[in-house]
This record gives structure tokens, C-alpha cells and sequence, in this order.
DNA sequence: GGCTGTCGTTCCATAAACGGAACAGTCAAG
DNA sequence: CTTGACTGTTCCGTTTATGGAACGACAGCC
């Protein structure tokens, strides 16, 4: 992370909307030294500051924010996995991936905490996967879904690459 | 926003991983104080500090800060949907959304083309969708599927929003 | 020339976020 | 029961982010 990236966005969205470092300041309710300091990336704001900058440009949090793009989570040599949203309710969190599997040997992956569920929607290829044991097949189109409290395996079924999106359910304990 | 909203996706992120507060600090390199308020909301952390945080859990800064919101494409009156991801193959492309169903009165959405599929995985709430004349019922965990060349609707069954994602497939003519 | 306004940076006392240590609570082993 | 390792919270001295004030620089105007 690098907070001179953050200040350059920051700034940059400043100018383009024509107004001066004093008059944001005074508007986010900011000191003129923090937003200073926050453009040369030489201070390390607070969210709190962050936010009252932000939402004064009328841009989200997000915008300023120095992100590699994706977070490419490769769960190993068979599956690739980008973390798309993560959300929580009362009962359970929940990741949301994006997942591809390439042709080939499948993978492994060690059981997760008890009362975690998976749930797979194929969009192209075919995939088998479920619990190591007795894992399931769906084809593009198709919707799996196992308790992953026990080793599990992702194949890809054929020579076609596997796209698919991965729900993981985490409930509350 | 919200401190807390934040504390309890950190807290929520940490207890999935089944590592408890005393090793993500420190792993993150961040005093057990500095994360138990983080996770409270009773702080007001500097970016630094989240940054470590987040990327010691493996997850991108955006993972945790309450402001997905990147097109919401109102479906209509009780349906809100936000689209993740186009993905096309050789023989159709998908849209998936992130879709939100408020309870109350249902909603009719118009027939698609011929041979459009809808797939929706329910993550929270209980979810009654699908061909008008024939709706088809799911709770938290559960998929319903339907050819959506005819007029469909979805209802919110009970008191709760439902949250869940739906994939529609239209295939290449 | 002086005067006035605004620009962005720097100085500085205050407030608060920080990490380490001490704390009570829980669980398992002996 | 005692011990030990662990949990998460709270206390507290240190570090640092904060906002107001002072600063020099520049522009327009008289």
C-alpha cells in the first residue's frame, strides 16, 4: 500500500474539480495541515479523515484507494480464485468468488470450519467437485452445493477450462 | 459510515479463518488493543493499520469498508440488483448479479428470448421466483432455476430481504 | 509603492491512536 | 485442585495524527 498513490488520487480529484486545498478543507471539515499532509502522502490519515474527504469530493472510499485491481487467492495449482464481495447478514458471512479451474489433475483443498457450506454455479466447462469422498458433477448451467467441514476436491471434467462462482457460506457461531 | 460496520467485517473475516484475536495481531504486527477496539468500532483506525489488518486476513482493503455500490441497476420496486461480472463462452454469456429482494409485494419481470436460463443461489431470506404461473420456492442455501422466456416474478417470502445472486444465461443464436 | 485576498506549506499544542503489559476468564493436562 | 497456555479486554505511557495559527508566495487592485 502506498499512501503517496492514495494522495495523488486524492488531489488529482481535487483539481478536477477546480476547488483549493483551503476551501475542501473547510467543506470536509478538515485542517488545511491534514489535507496537506494527506496529499504528500506523508501522513497516515485516519479512516474518519479519509471518509470526510471523500464523501466531500462525492466519491466512495474505494476510489482513493490504491487496489492491485483483484486479490488472486490461488487456492493451488488447479484453481484460481478472485474474491468478488464479502457481506454479512445476522445469520452467517459470506464470500463470493469467481473461480476458474483449469483442465487437468484436480486439487485438494483441507476442510473448513464445521457448518460451512459451498455452493458452485457453473457458468462454462464442466466441473466435479464436492466432498473428497463423493464429490458431484454439474455441467455449465449447473449448481452444486456441499458442507465443506470435510476435505474437498475441485476437478475439472474434459479438456475445457471451468468457470465458475464460488459462494462461501460462513454461519455465525 | 460506520466504524462498527467495519470492526464487525474484520471480526467476521477473522473468526471464518478460526484464528483468534491475540495471533492476527500479531501476524498483522498491530497491538491486541489496537485490533480488539478496531473490531468494536470504539476506534478510528489509520489507514496503516487497517491496510495490515486486512492484508494479513487476504483480503482486498474494499473487502471492508461498507461500500460495495458500484451499478445498481434497479430491476424495479422491491428488486435491486448489482451486476458483478459478464462472462461469455462459446455457446452463451452470463451476467451475475448480487441480487436484493425486499420483503412485501412481489415483482413481475418481462419474458427474456427464448432460451434465456435463470439461476439464483439464495444466501439469506426465503425466495419465491420463477415463471409467473409457477413460482418455485428456496430458503438460505437453496437454487432455483427456470427458463425465463415467459413473464417471472420474485417475491420475498416473510419479514426478511432476501439476499442472493442470480446468473442469467442467454445463449448465442 | 501599499493593501487585500487567497493560495499551499510549516509550526505547534492538543487529542487520540498506538503497542506493551497486566488483567480476568476459559479450557486441558497433570 | 494446581498449573499452564490460551482467550479477549482494559490500563497506560509513548507516538503521532489532528486542526488552528502563523508563514511566505502570488495576484489583483488602488
Amino acid at each position: 500500500m502506498d499512501p503517496a498513490v492514495v494522495g495523488r488520487r486524492v488531489r488529482a480529484l481535487r483539481e478536477e474539480r477546480g476547488i483549493s486545498l483551503s476551501t475542501l478543507a473547510r467543506l470536509a471539515g478538515v485542517g488545511k495541515a491534514t489535507l496537506s499532509g494527506l496529499e504528500h502522502g506523508t501522513r497516515n490519515p485516519t479512516l474518519e479523515t479519509l471518509w470526510a474527504v471523500t464523501a466531500q469530493l462525492g466519491v466512495p472510499l474505494t476510489a482513493v484507494l490504491a487496489e492491485p485491481a483483484a486479490t488472486p487467492t490461488v487456492h493451488g495449482a488447479a484453481v484460481t480464485a478472485t474474491l468478488l464481495e464479502v457481506f454479512t447478514d445476522a445469520d452467517a458471512t459470506y464470500e463470493l468468488y469467481r473461480m476458474r479451474v483449469a483442465p487437468g489433475p484436480g486439487q485438494l483443498s483441507p476442510a473448513h470450519q464445521p457448518g460451512v457450506t459451498e455452493h458452485v454455479t457453473v457458468f462454462a466447462g464442466v466441473l466435479r467437485a464436492g466432498p473428497a469422498d463423493a464429490p458431484l458433477t454439474a455441467p455449465a448451467g449447473g449448481h452444486l452445493r456441499w458442507v465443506s467441514d470435510v476435505p474437498h476436491s475441485y476437478t475439472a471434467v474434459g479438456d475445457e477450462e471451468v468457470a465458475a462462482s464460488l459462494l462461501l457460506r460462513y454461519p455465525r457461531r
